[in-house]
RNA sequence: GAGAUUGUAGCUCAGUUGGUUAGAGCGCUAGUUUGUGGCACUAGAGGUCGGGGGUUCGAGACCCCUCAUUCUCCCCA
């Protein structure tokens, strides 16, 4: 045999037919929750210019942007050019003359970048949904490839809370009908920096928001190794450990924080919005959270933020949104605020897998095959099948006049239900022999009345 | 970027302190069985032991390099 010696890039996957449509069973999931939640779709390249997308996802997330080397660089006019050029790239540094184009990184920013393209054209408020790959050049682990799904919607436009609230219900309702049980957790970037500010220093937010969002992985005491580390000094690491101390039911923790937080303006408007969010929150059986180490990575949100942990299994987030005030400021269009979630599909996929939440009927491929037992018998067996094709019926019939045991097996291996039979005996008696190979039952039905037939 | 792990048949994996011709289960092919599958029995095909180099009389096993996998940290979905 050849020795085969291909392989995929690493970090990606083949999705083989069973696998494609569990995944679409999510995808489906999801895109019917949008839409009728008035989301509409949306898509965008696969490529952004490199410049859309740098700077946008914080010093690391910039590292991990797949970058496109520019065409041409061979031509023998271009070499001095293209020789000093890469120079700078070593150094660390994004040349237009190396590289001028990336892959998508998210859905957030390339959306932000179409609604600066043409918010002219757009009824605000603009509410889209994109479900697309995306790449990030990351190390894969468990949970974690370099190409995956998203699921996104984002409302651009408008400063309503109304829409937290409509997006923490479509979280609820899309992993409801899942059968995924989660937890919801928010906070809201305005509390994070109230905080830094009770401690002195609005300077000081992200080195605060990214020790304490370790809390749950390192404890108390290494997150407040990384504070130290990161400059902050005792009186302020006693305010943050008081923070960071609050637990208990949502009311508690507003109670708590409401004393900790005194008459600061930003902190109680962060917990205003929080508390209006939580009370209008409809999806009772799903758990909604507050937690106030929840930070998110990426700095372009300012509001609220979300992340959804699956109950039960060892995964990363397996969703995470959130507010942000100016997106596309980022591209000359200020004043246009807007909130927006996301859905991890891969992940989504692999908690199913793990939990087996994956419905039977998922898998419904061929339903009847029909077996190939010479000529004249196959020919009249073909206008059989495209009737019941035209019935929306899957069927196929067997590549060759084989022997039955060869044909039988056949349907057994791909799980198809029912076999028809029709041979010269069935042929000369205008009828065929359908048989049902899970309960191994089978009847005689005329060639004309099997249209109306009834597979289950 | 840092650290660990595994790599033997199509798949899942054995393989003793280094020792003759590398095994099992499942799957595959053929037959028992030219119009009724699943079961059983019989026979058969299939392996550069991830790749390269080294140590040795002798390497699947030991050493070095390399590639790939899986996982952890960082960060994230």
């Amino acid at each position: 045999m050849a020795k085969v010696n291909v392989s995929i890039p690493q970090g990606t996957r083949d999705f083989n037919a069973e696998t494609v449509r569990k995944r679409n069973y999510i995808f489906n999931t999801i895109r019917k929750v949008f839409e009728i939640y008035g989301f509409q779709p949306l898509e965008t390249p696969s490529m952004e210019n490199l410049d859309t997308l740098m700077g946008k996802y914080g010093e690391e997330g910039d590292k991990l942007i797949f970058k496109i080397l520019n065409n041409g660089l061979d031509n023998p006019d271009k070499h001095t050019l293209v020789k000093a050029e890469f120079e700078k790239v070593l150094e660390g540094k994004n040349n237009k003359n190396i590289t001028e184009r990336a892959l998508r990184y998210d859905l957030t920013i390339p959306f932000a970048r179409y609604v600066a393209m043409n918010h002219g054209q757009l009824t605000f408020p603009f509410k889209r949904y994109q479900i697309q790959p995306v790449w990030r050049a990351d190390r894969p682990q468990k949970g974690r490839y370099r190409e995956f799904y998203q699921c996104d919607a984002d409302v651009v436009g408008s400063n309503s809370l109304l829409n937290e609230v409509e997006l923490t219900n479509i979280y609820a309702t899309v992993f409801r009908k899942l059968e995924i049980e989660v937890e919801i957790r928010i906070n809201s970037r305005k509390i994070l920096a109230a905080l830094a500010e009770l401690c002195g220093g609005a300077d000081k937010m992200m080195d605060i928001t990214i020790a304490i969002d370790k809390l749950d992985k390192i404890g108390l005491d290494k997150v407040k190794d990384e504070l130290i580390q990161r400059g902050l000094t005792n009186d302020q690491i006693i305010i943050i450990e008081k923070y960071l101390s609050i637990d208990g039911s949502n009311e508690d923790k507003l109670t708590s924080i409401a004393s900790l937080f005194g008459t600061n303006e930003l902190g109680n408007k962060g917990l205003e919005e929080i508390k209006h969010i939580l009370s209008n929150f409809t999806t009772k059986e799903t758990k909604l959270t507050i937690d106030f180490t929840l930070a998110r990575g990426l700095n372009y949100y300012t509001g609220t933020i979300f992340e959804i942990k699956a109950i039960g299994v060892q995964m990363g987030s397996i969703g995470g949104g959130g507010r942000y005030d100016d997106l596309t400021g980022l591209f000359g269009v200020p004043n246009i605020p807007g909130v927006g979630i996301s859905f991890g599909v891969d992940r989504i996929y692999d908690v199913m897998e793990e939990l087996k939440l994956f419905p039977e009927a998922v898998q419904s491929g061929t339903k009847v095959l029909f077996f190939n037992l010479g000529d004249s018998e196959s020919k009249a067996a073909f206008g059989l099948m495209q009737q019941l094709r035209e019935q929306d019926i899957a069927c196929e019939m067997y590549h060759e006049n084989a022997k039955f045991d060869k044909q039988f097996k056949y349907a057994e291996k791909k799980n198809i239900p029912y076999i028809i039979i029709l041979g010269s005996k069935e042929l000369e008696e205008n009828n065929c022999v359908v048989k049902h190979l899970t309960t191994s039952t089978q009847q005689t039905v005329s060639m004309s009345t099997l249209i109306d037939y009834v597979f289950l």
